[in-house]
DNA sequence: ATGAAAGCGCTAACAC
DNA sequence: GTGTTAGCGCTTTCAT
């Protein structure tokens, strides 16, 4: 653990200011051979600038957030990837919160407050009136990954869950499906309500619907056991997620059913993990890592002008056809 | 996006000096009706105090960074969140970034004397003498997740690879298994490189050893393909990590072998992933979130403590039975 | 082109 | 117990 240098020793050796030294270190008029003097000085003293002093100084911290609710979710390390790979071009360091339940994501937005990071990008599970409180008195701004009210007025990035949805149905009939159901995750969530009402409105209202307690295998597995051992169990289940799917592919597997012969099973994510199970899972693609990317830009946009008008992104879905839907698909 | 106020308002609003302020809402010695007023103003005003601010004064961030190779690999977001919760307990917050290759690790290592970090928790895929030299350099503690050269004297947290392969090689054994193959990372990681030896000296040297381009399934599927196409082709495959074991069952898969009935795989990491799988995965557990833990803990003691000896920890392993190498397992 | 000096917001001596 | 003052390391006027 070495010693740091500061600016003020540099000046020294090189024998100018530290105003002449900060000028030449970062490129601003100052004669060629101060330039070199510096330069020289600030190498042989391995100089690297204190972050902290230089944001205090500029009033910025160059590091930008992403909260998210659960980093357990394969899709959210995806957007993660996505969201780091763009801010890190832009120089900024990212920081990574898992907030956990509401009341943590509140808590969390409030803390920029803090001025610990210049913006952040936000990804939660339920939107209350809390957060949407403290998003508009965020000192910094804050773009949504999902949904949000109109009044807002905030940078959001959604997917187009209802498209996506419709995709998937409509896929599922044409492989001659005659009972579709619904998987869900908690409907007191975003994806929850969004996917539910979606589901509705492509499958009609007598279409079976039933809600896991969250969003993992082990709940889509509980409520997907319930669901197949009905009399009049469905011949294929859209899920609310992969991982509820990969849940509904487990209770079928256990109840002896063939997929995707006696039960055909679409997810939503299109996840890796839904790329390597067998059966291999049809997925509705929600464009993950885009959403990540062009929250991240929406980001570095509105911090380059903060007065510009809030921008509502949809980025549209595609479905990827595997075997859980279709013998014919890819492994 | 709301103004922020600074500690000179609230004193003032308080009427008292700023010195008393500080102290009022930092709990030092004030009187009673001081506090009283400085809280009310700062309340009034909406106070929070700057993070930045408070960082230059006080020399340190209160921000720990967690740096990985490959945030892709689920193992890494496992340790991720062990590591969160605990220094999230302790007051500080986490910076994540994704080194990537050994040259983005070095970087990310030297760029630590910028000073907006306290400490680093470091997941190197590599270790080369450029690493090695920049951590030495560092002016905060460096706590790495896996093994370092003996001259190192950094603190360490590293699974116990020998003892976890040797458990799988024994249990592979047990079941009857003939001919145990081993199905590894690039040899020239430090996993890579542990795990392969440990193999050769639990199974023998004649024992068969391939290598996959990366840990990733695709790479364990092809390397896998070939492996199993040989004429001596072996009755049971241990894989470096989970990704590679799930290649390695859809090459078997493909090339029409029963699991565990042709083939037995075992794992290492004991993922989420590899218990979702089906069938399900045997996998030698090395820990992962009691080594984000333990080396999160390290740093923290470090912190406090910046005297006290290097310390290198080998987290025990233990072996996760499942339907991959055994009918009997659960499923 | 350069140096002196101010100041970002906060905390910690130090004197009263 | 409180106010005055210095200063963390840096950038940026403002004179010169």
């Amino acid at each position: 653990m070495a010693q740091r240098a500061t600016i003020t020793q540099v000046a020294q050796r090189a024998g100018v200011s530290v105003a002449s030294a900060s000028r030449a270190l970062n490129g601003l008029t100052s004669a060629t051979a101060t330039v070199e003097a510096v330069r020289a000085a600030a190498r042989e003293l391995g100089y690297i600038p204190d972050a902290t002093a230089r944001s205090l100084k500029l009033g910025r911290t160059l590091q930008l957030a992403y909260a998210v609710a659960d980093i357990g979710n394969p899709v959210y390390v995806e957007m993660m990837g996505a969201i780091q790979e763009v801010v890190a071009g832009a120089g900024y360091r990212l920081l990574v919160a898992n907030t956990g339940d509401a009341a943590g994501t509140v808590d969390l937005v409030t803390s920029l407050q803090r001025g610990y990071a210049d913006g952040m990008v936000l990804s939660p599970l339920r939107v209350t009136d809390e957060l949407v409180e403290a998003i508009a008195q965020s000192p910094v701004p804050v773009v949504v990954l999902g949904r949000m009210p109109e009044a807002a007025a905030v940078d959001t990035v959604a997917p187009d869950s209802p498209g996506g949805v419709a995709l998937a149905v409509a896929h599922l009939r044409e492989r001659g499906a005659r009972r579709i159901a619904f998987v869900n995750g908690p409907f007191d969530t975003t994806p929850g309500r969004v996917r539910g009402t979606a589901f509705t409105d492509a499958a009609g209202a007598d279409a079976i619907t039933v809600a896991a307690t969250d969003f993992t295998a082990v709940a889509g597995e509980a409520v997907a056991h319930e669901l197949l051992s009905r009399p009049d169990r469905p011949d294929a289940v859209l899920a609310a997620n992969d991982l509820l799917a990969i849940g509904v592919l487990h209770a079928a597997d256990q109840l002896g059913l063939q997929t995707p012969g006696d039960l055909a099973v679409v997810g939503v994510d299109d996840t890796d993990l839904g790329k390597l199970f067998r059966p291999s899972l049809t997925s509705v693609n929600l464009g993950a890592p885009e959403r990540g990317r062009r929250a991240a830009e929406l980001l570095l946009a509105r911090l380059q002008d903060p007065g510009r008008k809030p921008q509502q992104i949809v980025v549209p879905a595609s479905l990827s056809v595997r075997r859980s839907s279709d013998g014919k698909g890819s492994r």
